[in-house]
DNA sequence: CTATTAAAAGAGAATCATTCTCTTTAACGG
DNA sequence: CCGTTAAAGAGAATGATTCTCTTTTAATAG
């Protein structure tokens, strides 16, 4: 994308236009990966030695409020522990954090056959997780 | 669950019975809605109040790595950051973190309509997210 | 029951991603 | 151009987790 273009988009979202915000942004788009914050900030230190981290920081949390990017959660964080060893699924509430197990053998017998036809070029499926966002009715 | 019945199952696993580890695996079934090791650790302080937090650490991965455990792994991480706003699923590298996009519509429909059917008790859905875990065959 | 020894626990420093605080700079409307 | 105010910069702080090194203890054999 262009710089042209990025202007675009930040001054629509009524953002103020900086070099350091077009640099975050084509660094997000160029290393298409899914970066973590490191390589972004690696990214861009070739071209901008000067930039600081906390600003990189910074401009992904305006650009992912904004709705310009995403944030991508993945799995190596505060690690939280299960005694129970069945597979499940979690209910994820987006308001409070709280997590719930969800077991529905219906549901894993679908997806099952669904892959059973339908194959992922390149991929060899081990095991898959719903991960169910939304809001508990009742604080119980 | 009994002492008793915990110090058998480390036995089992080859494990010394150690208070410490009988103390961690107590709270872990305890505290049964996926306590973090913070939580793990401030529970067992009440009743030990000198444990080290390291070693609840220390158990908490020998349990998990005997699989008398389960980690679940949460939603804060170690961010990544994503251009692509449309929906799609994960592709999760087990060897290697690698994270690639799926995206099947046909799929997401097919989920819908499951939930469409039956619901989840006190539960509102926002949004399906499936993380397949797997393999990728090819290093490309 | 006691000695041996390998594993585990303890203590606190180190790490590392991220956030905070405070100061300086610069975008942009007028 | 100028002033206002948001943004950038710098580095300290934070906080969960890991590491290192020392001490203790569980399990085992004599």
């Amino acid at each position: 994308m262009k710089a042209e273009e990025i202007s675009r988009k930040l001054i629509e979202k009524g953002l103020k236009v900086t070099p350091q915000r077009i640099a975050v942004y084509e660094a997000v788009i160029q290393l298409n990966n899914h970066p973590t914050a490191e390589s972004i900030i690696k990214n861009i230190k070739k071209t901008s030695p000067h930039i600081a981290s906390a600003t990189v920081y910074k401009v992904l949390d305006a650009l992912t409020e904004n709705g310009l990017i995403k944030r991508v959660k993945t799995e190596k964080d505060i690690m939280r522990y299960d005694a129970i060893l069945e597979k499940h699924h979690h209910l994820y509430c987006t308001e409070t954090d709280r997590i719930e197990d969800y077991q529905d053998e219906h549901l894993d017998r679908l997806i099952e056959n669904y892959f059973k036809e339908k194959e992922i070029p390149d991929f060899e499926i081990e095991d898959i997780k719903l991960q169910i966002n939304g809001k508990f009715m009742k604080n119980n």
